[in-house]
DNA sequence: GTACAGATTGAG
DNA sequence: TCAATCTGTACT
């Protein structure tokens, strides 16, 4: 079974989306190349409320416009002047939510190619694997025809999904990088080290 | 025009 | 433990 995810998965609550993207498969196509991970950690950012959102507030700005796009669309931004962030945006146009891509478990696409647990094991080693950068700024991931994500029957199950605080987002404040919004696939050796 | 800080990473 | 590295954002 392979299916791309529609808009309706998207346009759901992000809490929901952000648990049920774990399992789930991202692939980037490349030329002739296709790269495939499994989802296997995740992260929600819900503003305005969100202190630790790029759009608390309500603040709008030429960076962060895609957080207000409808589910489905792809939210990239650069970190530390190094490394840049996949962000799924979820809910309805308007509201300023998005689940943050924490980590791959690469999956073989043929012989040649070689899968290591640490290859994307990381929000900014997930897009230096995959070659993500600005120019996926606001892609479509129900059109797209080089970056999307499809069941191909693995999602993880309820049971074996793990709910922790968020990470890297201390100056938040407590009340905010204590929530538990960090989803992950419990015993995955792809998920990020602390 | 200039100052400043960050949803990370990997080397020491 | 800590510095790299750079762009968007805010303020003068």
């Amino acid at each position: 079974m392979r299916k791309r995810l529609r808009r309706a998965f998207y346009l759901r609550p992000t809490l929901q989306v952000a648990q049920e993207l774990l399992g789930k498969f991202l692939v980037r196509k490349r030329g002739k190349k296709t790269i495939i991970g499994k989802i296997v950690e995740t992260e929600a950012y819900i503003g305005p409320e969100d202190r630790a959102s790029h759009a608390y507030g309500g603040k709008v700005t030429k960076r962060n416009q895609a957080e207000y796009f409808k589910g489905g669309y792809v939210y990239i931004y650069l970190v530390y002047g190094r490394y840049w962030q996949l962000n799924i945006v979820s809910g309805m146009a308007g509201k300023p939510e998005c689940v943050l891509i924490r980590a791959l478990e690469p999956r073989a696409i043929d012989k040649n190619s070689k899968n290591s647990f640490n290859l994307a094991n990381g929000p900014g080693k997930l897009c230096r694997w995959m070659r993500l950068n600005k120019s996926f700024y606001g892609e479509d991931l129900t059109k797209s025809k080089r970056l999307w994500i499809e069941d191909r029957g693995e999602t993880a199950r309820k049971a074996d999904v793990v709910r922790t605080a968020r990470i890297g987002i201390d100056y938040a404040g407590s009340y905010w990088s204590q929530k538990p919004w960090r989803f992950y696939i419990k015993d995955n050796p792809c998920v990020s080290k602390k």
